[in-house]
DNA sequence: GTCTATAGTTCGATAGAC
DNA sequence: GTCTATCGAACTATAGAC
């Protein structure tokens, strides 16, 4: 049984996207491909920023869930040492991954869009979480380079020649000794 | 005296592709800005892209330059301390900084920018000349880390407290960190 | 060097038939 | 749910007068 159109039209446009930019993707395009016309789409989405907000939904969601989890522990190292471990995980899953992919490749042109401007707070409150309020300003960037270093293994995948498994583990490890004092 | 009409072009172009990305600003805006037409800014550019692939010149050069002395060092640790410090002298100056900040934002739509891609393979030959043959995982991605680390900081100062200042000499800390066993 | 005017194209979005 | 057909608006780029 085939999948809905309102998925492969996630799906598509995902792809489009983080390959050519959401402004450079024209709905005629992510119409052709699915074999359609543009005003098919416009049945399963008002706009075309509907179709980003619905992306964003799918990555939203962990990372709220994750800063709702933070804020209920204490701010102890180990509470850090399990938040990374807790947002590689999550980066793990597939279609996770290639939305936050997407997201990084496209902050300025979609700077204003609501749900993404809420994700971003997410995030930023959730680097807060990982300083106590005496935290130096080399402690402050070394913690939020920790979450961004388990992205950064991520893009130097594409060419090297390690698997994903040991860029995943290796991320992780340079993640962890930037938490350490 | 006042500026010519091309440095100011390039002036408004970066603050308008960086605040808005470079697919959402046309030529139309720039001109307007400038107080000409659009007509003016082809006398001085032939295209849109012209003026990226002038932009992108102001900082090639100096990265280039960067590499070139690496490739003359030998990869002692020392020397990589010293690519970082040099690394970290260039971006302090302001339109450096600014061109870089605007690359960052519009990597997807310019990626193929001959000029462009050019630097991308400067920057990856950078950080390749930061590792001997027999590095880890670890290491190739914590060093690669490090480069990424100085232009990390900038980014943090939106929303903090800190000094710029403060925010450059923390940030090279957690480089160098970034760079011991 | 800068202008007006416009060609040529594409875009997001909608109306209405099936 | 998908189609045809179309709109108004925006875009890049060019031609030619001044």
């Amino acid at each position: 049984m085939r999948e809905d159109t309102r998925t492969r039209i996630q799906e598509i446009a995902l792809r489009l996207f983080t390959e050519q930019g959401y402004e450079a993707t024209s709905l005629r395009e992510i119409a052709e491909e699915l074999g359609v016309t543009k005003a098919a789409l416009y049945y399963h989405f008002k706009t075309k920023d509907d179709i980003v907000a619905s992306l964003v939904d799918l990555r939203a969601a962990e990372v709220e869930e994750l800063l709702d989890w933070a804020r209920s522990q204490p701010k102890t190292p180990e509470m850090r040492r399990e938040l990374l471990r807790r947002y590689a995980d999550n980066l793990m899953r597939p279609r996770y991954l290639e939305v936050a992919r997407f997201l990084e490749r496209n902050q300025t042109a979609l700077r204003e869009q609501p749900k993404l401007v809420k994700m971003r707070d997410t995030m930023l409150a959730l680097t807060a979480e990982m300083n106590e309020p005496g935290a130096t300003a080399a402690e402050r960037i070394s913690r939020s380079l920790a979450l961004f270093a388990l992205h950064a293994g991520k893009w130097l995948t594409q060419e090297s020649e390690l698997s994903d498994e040991e860029i995943t583990k290796a991320s992780l490890e340079v993640a962890m000794r930037l938490l350490e004092p």
